[in-house]
DNA sequence: AATGAATGAGAGTTCATTCAT
DNA sequence: CATGAATGAACTCTCATTCAT
């Protein structure tokens, strides 16, 4: 049965490349030998050469995984017509989520996508640019439209955001039941409505 | 004059020590050769070892100016008698500040101290935990006098505020006049009141 | 065949070895580079890392391989029910006659041995000191049972022996047919009758 | 007084080749580096280079102040009227006697002489073979002479008396007071007599 | 008489990668 | 599929040596 060789292949071929996530994910892109991937699958260093052709092609593909489905999701939930805060909440929530089923491969996008080199950096490169344009689309929509503070730069506030929630993929413990939710929730909360609390009729800040 | 060559040398060592700075902030500290190093000082690799003992040692004091004056400074603030909010916008703007003297030693801190191996790894260590606890405390401290909102979960509330400021290093431009200042301010006002406008007598969110 | 293939490996890596122990023994552990070692097997230099792990761990082999058998030998030796006079010539024969198959594995350890560092260099100081052990006793003992001169001291004298067949592997040609023995015989008249000629009835020296 | 200032030099140009000979007695010659000798004289590495032109040039001062002497002593001793076993006694213990004042130049030009290079290697092993040419000598008259066992090989017992001796360098403590002239003692009664005991009418071995 | 600074050469070691089996 | 063997390139680090001061 060709096909249920071939599935068989295309499941170890997912092993190889999350064993590569989770060491890039550990130790970082450089520091990371194709012996250290090679001992996690109790394999020797060569038969890794069956499944990728390049330390970089696993790396490459690792972080194509690791941004996988961001930004079709943000571009779903900003054609939604929720309102904008909720988009926001939403985005936070959806950016955090992937680390439950992929954490390593989104740690490592986030951190080493620099080190990829050749024709998958532009690849990397306009995914990571079309992600963020997205994001600053939403905060400047939702200025423009008075529902965001008019104050706000629609760029440094996107970053903030992103700055924030990439953070959490080095602290946050995917394992724990409702943890993601939980940060998430805390997040934007932070980033809606502050940490000031409502001192009654005063006006905060 | 014994006075000015020890000038010299201390000033010669602190331009090898920038180099380093520069080049691990640029390409990480793993895909930093020393000759990369040595190429910015037009000196021969092997001169290097003339002023640090290794390429670690050198990662080592790069972190350690790197974290300099951060925990003193918020410790000055936290003692001060300001009201909780100014005292987080004061410690949003002092922890972006010093990316305008060295920003390549914040970078490379921020990004590679795990990377410092041996007796330096502790030292690094207990400055950055004392560093997030002097914030926690803060938030805590201002949550529980009912400044800041109930629902705030100290730590979380911390590293979000951190992994915002953090990851400024990386986009940040400190060259441009008033940028920094403004950009804490922003991430001052986004921390503190969120990106919601006040609309009028309705309650946000 | 797996079991040819494991005796392929086996018998590559003593190959490896070999070479390393002749390169020590011809310039001097510290005097040999890893490149040298490479040339004697028409490998590059890297090469040889797939077979040790480090120079020192070469060292450390090599030096095992010298001493192996000395301590059994010796002790079998000892056990025996010989007359002492037979046991000093036995162990001084057997002390040289291992220059025949490893001449080179012999000379390392005998005069590069210092050189061993870490874990290996505990192992290879007290096999040294148990085979030093075993001839003093055989001294000693043969000593007290008034075999030999009372006036000997024991330790000197073990020393004497030691030194006197431990300079040959720096001399003694271990090709030329019959020489090991040759010289064995010589070092055994020495030690035990020394090389005074019996000058008939009047007592030596 | 040019004297006087020269008469320094010269001392402390003996204190720096002393420093390089106790160095290169403890660590191997290769195994030293300029570093270690500076440091036993608190001096910088680059200072050495005031009083000897070349690590290699260093090896060869102390290598020949290491045998300087041992062929002189043993041309009078050879020359002198005395029966050949006190020929022996004594070209033993003056073989011994220079380890109390020169013990580390000793050391050295008895295990690293191999080392030097260039003009002084000629020079370094015409001086030995000549010394051991001396030994053999005398080994060979005292048998013509009937006074040494007809059944040596001159050259091997030479080779097993400077063995030997020359292995005592090693072990031998020069500072304990008589332990040079025991030990002489002990080789000499060895290598004279060996170590069997008279056992009465009988006639050994 | 001594030193600070620098350097060229080379050493040991690591590593991604290849290839025949 | 997987491995053993090998390799070229690069890397960190050491060291003897030089030279202006």
């Amino acid at each position: 049965m060709p096909e249920g060789a071939s599935a068989r292949q295309f499941k170890r071929r997912a092993e190889i490349i999350d064993a590569a996530a989770q060491t890039f994910a550990d130790l970082g892109y450089n520091a990371s030998s194709t012996q250290n991937i090679a001992e996690v699958l109790n394999l020797r260093q060569a038969s890794l050469y069956y499944y990728f052709s390049t330390k970089q092609d696993a790396l490459r593909e690792v972080c194509l995984i690791g941004v996988q489905g961001f930004v079709e999701t943000l571009e779903e939930i900003c054609a939604s017509d929720r309102d904008w805060a909720d988009k926001v909440r939403a985005g936070i929530r959806h950016h955090l989520l992937p680390l439950r089923e992929k954490r390593a491969y989104v740690k490592v996008f986030q951190r080493d996508r620099h080190h990829v080199t050749g024709p998958g950096r532009k690849q990397v490169g306009a995914v990571t640019r079309h992600y963020e344009g997205l994001w600053q689309k939403l905060i400047e929509d939702g200025r423009i439209n008075r529902r965001f503070d008019s104050r706000l730069d629609a760029r440094t506030a996107t970053l903030a955001i992103l700055g924030m929630c990439n953070a959490a993929s080095a602290w946050l413990d995917p394992e724990k039941p409702g943890e993601i939710e939980r940060v998430a929730e805390q997040f934007a909360v932070i980033v809606l409505c502050g940490i000031l609390a409502d001192s009654g009729p005063e006006k905060r800040d």
